[in-house]
DNA sequence: TATTGTTATACTCTATAACTATA
DNA sequence: TATAGTTATAGAGTATAACAATA
């Protein structure tokens, strides 16, 4: 029962750390890691969008999408195509087979994070939520 | 006011990295990073400590501990030498200048946090620190 | 001139393997 | 045999600079 006082930043690193390990190991069998999940899921969320436009939205370089969606296409889980109306642009989509490795993942990553939450009352999780979601 | 879901394992990493920067920011000044404040940080709690037990308690490798000693011995603000009761162990040990420097340290770091925790209610902050204490 | 995507390159952080000295 | 520290090395992950195509 000693009063621990750990760093707020080492709790958020350790918390972060932990949930990534459980969902990395939850989308291992998907063939995908966390950041490819990161990408299908901002594309799920808003289709189409440009390599840039990605790469803001995750806060990544956008030479670091150049590999992220190179690997996914390779995948057949996204294809690229130019911008007919700005041909500097490659537009980015989901396939079909994204689409359902989307939904498979983010079920994936919704069990790991139930797991990882366990300790938690549903409460708990709710306000550790809009506590996270106030912070941005 | 939309429902925005965000994943919890992006917002963890947000605040995360959020918070580190301000921190890491605030440490510049005085000639060190998180990273190194972590060690400082963890000799203050308990001295004297080996290189060893030190990396297990940041949870970094030893390999890795070697390098971080390095560095903070080259600045004088820790000092090694072998336990004379087992002489494959390294003692590190704060020096005075490691003291003074982890005090300051301690005071920029908690205003950064301070400034990074200013949206949230006292009551919020306890039960976020709470929560993810929990959450170990 | 500015922007998008790309490539080559370098840097940071971390871990693995092999060595040494001690136990 | 096993452990603590060290070194050399390699692997992620990321960013910077330079270039081609397009605006």
């Amino acid at each position: 029962m000693s009063t621990e006082d750990y760093r707020l930043a080492y709790l958020l690193k350790r918390a972060f750390y932990g949930l990534s390990e459980l969902t990395e190991a939850a989308l291992a069998p998907l063939g995908i890691d966390g950041r490819e999940f990161a990408v299908l899921h901002v594309l799920g969320k808003q289709q189409p969008l440009s390599q840039q436009d990605s790469a803001r939205q995750l806060k990544v370089d956008r030479t670091t999408m150049v590999a992220l969606v190179d690997g996914l296409e390779e995948k057949r889980l996204v294809a690229r195509h130019p911008d007919p109306a700005d041909r500097r642009r490659n537009i980015v989509e989901l396939t079909m087979s994204g689409r359902e490795t989307l939904q498979a993942a983010t079920k994936a990553a919704d069990e790991a994070e139930g797991r990882f939450l366990d300790p938690l009352s549903e409460s708990d999780v709710e306000k550790l939520r809009a506590v996270l979601r106030e912070l941005l």
